[in-house]
DNA sequence: TGCTACCTATTGACAGGCAATATATTGGTG
DNA sequence: CACCAATATATTGCCTGTCAATAGGTAGCA
């Protein structure tokens, strides 16, 4: 996981506000049951995140009980795109090293 | 990097034996000069992986300069294999929470 | 003589992720 | 009522892999 979390939580939070407990449902669901995030995970990767201006948060009540709701922020937004393109490029260059093009030795160099 | 460097590695001694500098070249050259390891990096790492029996070195003399060249063990080949895997599961949940598929508002659910 | 390329190797620090743990509410079942 | 599972937030401390920095040695060239 390690260096791909943060890009996650951005992504799940995209389509609107989410508490921990959902991201961790969500990020569950979308991945078809792969990815399994423990709160000791992404409790001080949200917090990280919106002490970095990443992501917004605000309690919201349902009942007594309180949730505390995160929200992209434009910087967020932005880091997002960022992150995919990195994501892109990441996967591309790892990609092409564990799987070669086999260089036909047909072929001039 | 984190966790995807012991693949590199396999990858890359796929073809033959390398010895460390030519892996860092090597890794260098196939993902189009993204990937730069480091001595640092790799050395402890190629320990690691003969240690577990997944690599097998052998010195050979250059002159008076001795390299230290590691193949793959039978073992190595196999686990090749299952990072091989494991990196396509990685990369397909990680994509499928990073880009979903939007779900059209205007279809049943 | 010095510089660059080649080559192996170790050290120490850092940071992210995870298990474990703690706490509290809600709602259902026996 | 007692108990449990699900919901929900949060902190702690550890582990492990990665990297920067450093060290030392050969070879060849200007």
């Amino acid at each position: 996981m390690r260096g791909h979390l943060d890009g996650l939580l951005l992504a799940v939070l995209e389509q609107g506000p989410l508490h921990g407990y959902a991201i961790i449902a969500a990020v569950q669901e979308r991945s078809g049951g792969v990815l399994e995030l423990r709160t000791g995970t992404i409790y001080p990767a949200l917090q990280r995140l919106e002490r970095l201006g990443l992501l917004r948060s605000s309690w919201d009540a349902v009942g007594e009980r309180r949730r505390r709701c995160y929200e992209l922020t434009e910087a967020g937004r932005r880091s997002l795109e960022e992150e995919r393109t990195a994501w892109r490029e990441f996967t591309t260059a790892i990609g092409s090293v564990l799987n070669p093009v086999p260089t036909s030795p047909g072929l001039a160099t």
